[in-house]
DNA sequence: GACTATTTTTACGATTATCGTAAATGAATT
DNA sequence: AATTCATTTACGATAATCGTAAAAATAGTC
């Protein structure tokens, strides 16, 4: 019965993060079933993690109402996670500066995961702006996913292709892998994805890829606006050079960390 | 051989969670050595608990060094902790108004686990200012470990002051439990504690507890000052009633999510 | 470049922590 | 009081983790 555990990875802290991940602003609170509903996970194993995050600290339970919250050492924690995660760092001061020189926003991103991680966002002052959640696991909608996927060999990109869900989000979304595929061909060539209002109405976007020293996507950097502001192809005119160069000077910051 | 797991308390999403813990701004990259020394774990565990951290984006492995380092999850999930937990705001507002009005720093610390949490902190403009860990849980040489410490029921109290390490930091320093003994004693017939330059030379402060609704010490709160400006008794006259006044509010705002 | 020391990774049996059913308790509503 | 829904506890079966030990990879020394 050499039912070996195939694997070195502990699936109990994957369950107890996972739980972690569910607070943020605007879900600040949750009852212990909600968590399990969410997180697919049976009353007591959760009723096992939930209790050890409250002995340490990290959730508090209202007596009464049973409601979780995070408690002060997730923000101790939350604290130290931020600043001692320093691509930030590195990667900010060229944001920022490229920005404020350009007056334009700038969005970065890692790929890890096959998920969009946004890592820096830096905006123009007075301008329109816009949620996005900060992972992301869709690509087919975002220019920085298009560019991802761009640049990722054929096998792992029909890959993803296959599991984007392609849900319509506006009138311009891709809604189906063959226009999506032709969409990618045609940032192939240009070198850069473009989003012309596919996500929110009126909001466009151009990203290019970052690419490891090894080769492959391990990011995006994205410049955004507004048809207020532009028109896309004036943003393509006008700023798509500088994105090439500003990708190729993130990956020389983190090309080797990430590959 | 009924030996029953004790607890509800999953001791592999605490180890995991320590070991997110280890990294922060000063200490950016680890060893797997260097981690499983601090938390005091066999190899095969720190493996697989740092293994699962790089599969889920936690933790990054220099291919070269081996060196360990927060991955973007880890950015994400910090953004996540720090937005998410909501004490902040309901008393941060309190504090900034005070320090605002009276031109006094100000400092307030939830306590648990034994261990002094610091939550918000406003410094007045120009002054002098120091570092402090954010948690800490020796209690002696603070003004705000000491109100905690004053306001326990005897027995947690003697519990605590044996496992202070009394390590000198400064010649005003309190170095004996005796000596600590009376100064608590003190201040509980003040109503507050004070700091004479016991862990910076040239800092002073007051400090009170923040009581629960149940009675207990759930905080402190702590105006600091420099010799420079201010002596530690007119510190006391002008500005101890206010302090009161503040914990009590605060009591007010987080007695019963804390009790 | 061979040798040693150190660190990381893998293998696997022994151990024990976690899972998951089921029942008990508690809180809220009618 | 009865019903419902959520949380907490008990406990046996199962599967995950521990921990020794050996292999592989890396760094340091001569």
């Amino acid at each position: 019965m050499t039912k070996r555990s195939n694997d070195y990875f502990a699936k109990t802290l994957e369950k107890g993060i996972k739980i972690l991940n569910l607070f943020d602003e605007s879900n600040p609170a949750w009852s212990q079933t909600a968590i399990a509903e969410k997180i697919g996970m049976n009353m007591t194993s959760t009723y096992r993690l939930v209790n050890t995050f409250i002995e340490m600290g990290y959730l508090t339970k209202d007596p009464k109402t049973k409601q979780l919250r995070l408690g002060p050492m997730a923000a101790v924690l939350g604290n130290k996670l931020l600043s001692g995660f320093d691509v930030h760092e590195l990667v900010r001061d060229k944001i920022d500066a490229v920005s404020a020189r350009y007056q334009i926003s700038v969005e970065f991103y890692l790929f890890q995961n096959d998920t969009l991680i946004q890592i820096h966002k830096r905006e123009t002052l007075n301008t329109l702006t816009y949620h996005q959640d900060l992972i992301s696991s869709s690509l087919y909608y975002t220019a920085s996913g298009k560019a991802v996927l761009s640049a990722l060999d054929d096998e792992r990109r029909e890959e993803l292709i296959k599991n984007q869900p392609f849900t319509t989000l506006t009138e311009k979304t891709i809604t189906d892998a063959d226009s999506l595929r032709r969409d990618l061909k045609a940032a192939q060539r240009r070198g850069y994805a473009i989003n012309d209002g596919e996500y929110i109405k009126g909001l466009i976007a151009i990203a290019t890829p970052v690419i490891s020293t090894g080769g492959k996507p391990i990011g995006a950097v994205c410049f955004t606006s507004t048809t207020l502001n532009f028109e896309l192809d004036e943003l393509e005119k006008q700023h798509s050079a500088l994105l090439s160069a500003l990708a190729k000077e993130l990956a020389g910051l983190i090309g080797q960390r990430y590959s």
